[in-house]
DNA sequence: GGTTGACCTCAACTTTGGTTCAGGTTAGAG
DNA sequence: CTCTAACCTGAACCAAAGTTGAGGTCAACC
């Protein structure tokens, strides 16, 4: 039940990167953009090809889950560069790296909440064109983090109140 | 208090691009595009300038809350092509629309709650390669919506368990 | 030892949401 | 009437996260 079996692909202890997308279900076009970002690497054959550890499939489901999450690449990368290089990865490293995920999500959760609690209010109220809407008030932690527009809705506002 | 006075561009019943650029913090060049797009129009002078309509604002304001929401700007376009193209839109009409980004985000920010509550564990416990995980199983309603990748996390999984 | 499927590289293309630039026109203040 | 800031169009460019295709090589089964 311990001895792998050679004959399986996934029991190889290296993978094609055929093997790894029918695992990952990432395709090979995806991996080898991975590849070339610096996410994941592989050794080559003699004849060129890549062959990757099975450890290799870890850090893809990383990737795809933290990509999920909403993390982008660069970031990934970032995180996936602080892991041990001379041993593999244990889970505690891997729990680690994505406590910072958990940080950042429960960030962003707080950040929709609030969108969504002012949502209706705010736009069918007229207050949308104001400065004191929670919406468009360019201090208020709304406008720190997250994807979308990085200026915020009202920069020149009304000279005095409406 | 009520009578507009036209020597100053925000009492003036047309905007121009620049003034609307100002008024709602968005880029003239980024009113352009939305107007290549569909999402705001124009009546042009005998010159050929843009002249926006003042309601324009509430428009250009209800597509950067969207943004900010996380709303891909065709979605944003079909949301307003529903409003009345015969009268200016009232209160009710904006509180309809802005409805539907209430439930999206309502469903998104469920979403991330499960995935944030499941991350930690799974990326740390080894699961990830697993078919039972929460974050990779196919039929999980994470799959359904959202940004981020489309296809699942793990597509062709061991035949057989762990 | 040949055939075929999997692999290789490099370049070009895709989508979203814009920005920047060049070259030319308009509007309104003085 | 002139000057200048603001406007116009169209094309090119940017980033992210890949996909697609062309042209060529490798490996493994029979």
């Amino acid at each position: 039940m311990e001895a792998p079996n050679p004959a399986v692909p996934w029991d190889r202890d290296e993978l094609t990167v055929g093997d790894l997308a029918a695992r990952s279900g990432v395709a090979v076009s995806a991996l080898h953009f991975y590849e070339r970002k610096g996410l994941i690497t592989s050794r080559r054959t003699s004849g060129n090809q890549r062959r990757y550890r099975r450890e290799t499939l870890r850090r893809v489901a990383f990737i795809r889950v933290s990509q999920r999450v909403g993390i982008p690449l660069a970031d990934i990368g970032a995180a996936l560069d602080t892991l041990p290089g001379d041993r593999t990865p244990t889970a505690k490293d891997w729990r680690r790296i994505s406590q910072a995920w958990h940080d950042d999500l429960d960030a962003r959760i707080e950040q929709l909440s609030r969108l969504r609690d002012h949502l209706t209010d705010c736009i069918g109220c007229g207050c949308l064109s104001l400065r004191r809407c929670a919406l468009t008030n360019p201090h208020d932690e709304l406008a720190e983090a997250g994807p979308g527009p990085r200026t915020l809705l009202v920069e020149g506002l009304e000279p005095d109140g409406a």
